[in-house]
RNA sequence: CGGGUUGUAGCGCAGCUUGGUAGCGCGUUUGACUGGGGGUCAAAAGGUCGUGGGUUCAAAUCCCGCCAGCCCGACCA
């Protein structure tokens, strides 16, 4: 490591998913735990989660939400109720038997007290929160129900990665109850859109929106909607989902009114949900072979000042200074809150200051040294630029700049991601293209798959077993049907029989 | 969950085939020299070799179980 052109190795284009594993650490977001597939979230990745949670929130309560809590543990029969719904997490479940350990012989703790009916912990919520939907549910006048919460849910998975696929993470999950179709249908568009929103307007990662196909829907709904995103390596990543629930769980689990008329209904019912994988999205939208690279609205700080000291003379003057700019700094506003500053006065050379800083992701970066400080300016660095691009500005100019320099960058990285996901998005019409688009590109065996491949805007009749089949080939599966697509019908390009419009074709995470 | 592979100092690794009680690079600490970019020199600290058992006079090394990571599958709103 004497003289490394990138900071994190291997890089992306050498292997793309240990290249993700060495920004996580790199940038210090989390690290795995003595848990098999559970991770610490430390403090630099947690903050990015904060920030996530703190807009999002903001979102919800502007849509008339607002937070409650449920309990962690399902009772067994509750999960038993939704038959669709027991298929698609009975598997992952992890499951609570007893409520007491005692020592054994071997002064080992064995579990003793075995519970009556096991309890699961929750894989999501929609059977626990519907059971108490029920109660609070009586007339019509109790409806909308808008709730959401902010909770850990545990999916025992076979294969993880730090914040893409753990077996425990972090998320909300909104659960509505509607006295008609129509308004619960509403209400699954508009956490989609408001999904959407978050993605582009302060991610900076753009972002499908779209239906599921009858494979890929959540277990118990009528209608899944997602946002769908496109990794480095091309790959698309479900960043968001909201679901239009009918009456399935409110018939499972008896939420029931009388309407104006006194008839008893069923109430209808949604549920929509992002976690903590959204921070590997970002990571993987962004990111550079030099390390994190964070779109400033969610950065945990936006400007580093980093003091150049190299006589102990000096010290004094250059603190003062950048202690007084940092204050300046925090005077102005970005996104509604004010620049947040990171004033690196640590004991540690300069050099090695930076690249901890640039593994980290700030977007912007000032040096402060004697000459600068007679000059009056900062030696200023972006991260959406090349490392070695750095640039003299005047004091005054760059605080009273920073708030449209942020800007610049987020909408820079968006712009970037936009071009590289349109880059790589192809319209099929053939077969044999289609295939070919796909194809992985042979390596040894065991060894990582090259990036190849995109999105691919191709017809398809709709067949699950057509959807089941290239997946099975291919390891292609269709991401969403689009919302934003005209309905221009035409062939189905595997098995040329009609097809209404185009849909998104991808593999995924 | 199947196949493969790995686990030795904070990080990256060597040592294991042919058992004889641990080494390298980076990092860390201290000192000096440096000084607008992950610097140079010197000295030092730091390891129950993932874990539990077995074989042996002796195990990082051989055998078995378990735990964890990674890759390829299967699976996965």
């Amino acid at each position: 490591m004497a003289n490394p052109t990138t900071a994190i190795t291997p890089t992306r284009s050498e292997n793309y998913s240990e290249w993700y594993q060495q920004v996580v650490r790199a940038a210090d977001l989390a690290e795995n735990s003595a848990v098999r597939g559970c991770m610490v979230i430390k403090p630099w990745g947690y903050a990015i989660w904060e920030n996530m949670q703190r807009v999002l929130d903001g979102m919800f309560k502007e849509t008339g939400h607002s937070n409650a809590y449920f309990p962690l543990f399902i009772p067994v029969s509750f999960l038993e109720k939704e038959a669709a719904h027991v298929d698609g997490f009975a598997k992952e479940c992890a499951v609570v038997t007893h409520h007491r350990l005692e020592m054994g012989p071997d002064g080992k703790l064995i579990p003793a007290g075995e519970l009556e009916e096991p309890l699961v912990v929750r894989p999501t919520s929609e059977t626990i929160i519907g059971a108490t939907y029920a109660k609070w549910v009586q007339s019509y006048r109790d409806l909308p129900l808008l709730i959401n919460q902010w909770a850990n849910v545990v999916r025992w998975e076979m294969r993880t990665r730090l914040f893409l696929r753990t077996t425990e993470f972090l998320w909300q999950e909104g659960h509505t109850a509607h006295a008609t179709r129509e308004e619960a249908v509403e209400e699954t568009m508009k956490m989609l859109k408001v999904y959407a929103n978050f993605a582009e307007g302060w991610m900076a990662m753009p972002v499908l929106q779209g239906r599921k196909t009858d494979g890929e829907r959540f277990p118990g709904a009528v209608d899944t909607y997602c946002i769908e995103a496109m990794m480095q390596d091309r790959r698309a990543l479900q960043a968001g989902t909201s679901h239009f629930l009918g009456q399935n769980f409110a018939k499972a689990s008896e939420i029931q009114f009388l309407d104006a008329q006194g008839e008893r209904q069923f109430a209808w019912t949604t549920s929509w949900g992002v976690s903590t994988r959204l921070v590997g999205a970002m990571i993987m939208t962004h990111s550079d072979d030099d390390g994190l690279i964070l779109p400033p609205k969610l950065a945990p700080a936006h400007v580093v000042i980093i003091p150049v000291v190299h006589k102990p003379e000096d010290s004094a003057a250059i603190q003062a200074w950048t202690r007084s700019l940092a204050d300046e700094l925090r005077k102005q506003s970005f996104d509604g809150r004010s620049v947040q500053v990171q004033l690196d006065e640590r004991d540690m050379r300069g050099g090695d200051k930076a690249w901890n800083w640039i593994k980290k992701g700030v977007p912007v970066r000032v040096e402060v040294g004697p000459r600068d400080m007679a000059a009056d300016s900062v030696f200023m660095a972006r991260r959406d630029k090349p490392h070695k691009e750095k640039l003299a500005v005047k004091r005054g100019d760059f605080i009273q700049g920073i708030s449209a320099l942020l800007q610049e960058i987020q909408d820079g990285l968006f712009k970037r991601a936009n071009d590289f996901r349109i880059a790589n998005t192809k319209v099929i019409d053939d077969a044999k293209e289609f295939e070919a688009y796909f194809a992985a590109p042979k390596v040894a065996e065991n060894v990582p798959t090259p990036i190849h491949g995109g999105f691919a805007l191709a017809h398809f009749c709709g067949d699950p077993k057509v959807e089941a089949q290239i997946k099975d080939r291919l390891g292609v599966t269709v991401r969403c049907i689009p919302l934003e697509m005209g309905n221009e019908p035409g062939k189905c390009v595997i098995t040329g029989a009609p097809s209404p419009q185009r849909v998104v074709w991808a593999k995924a995470y």
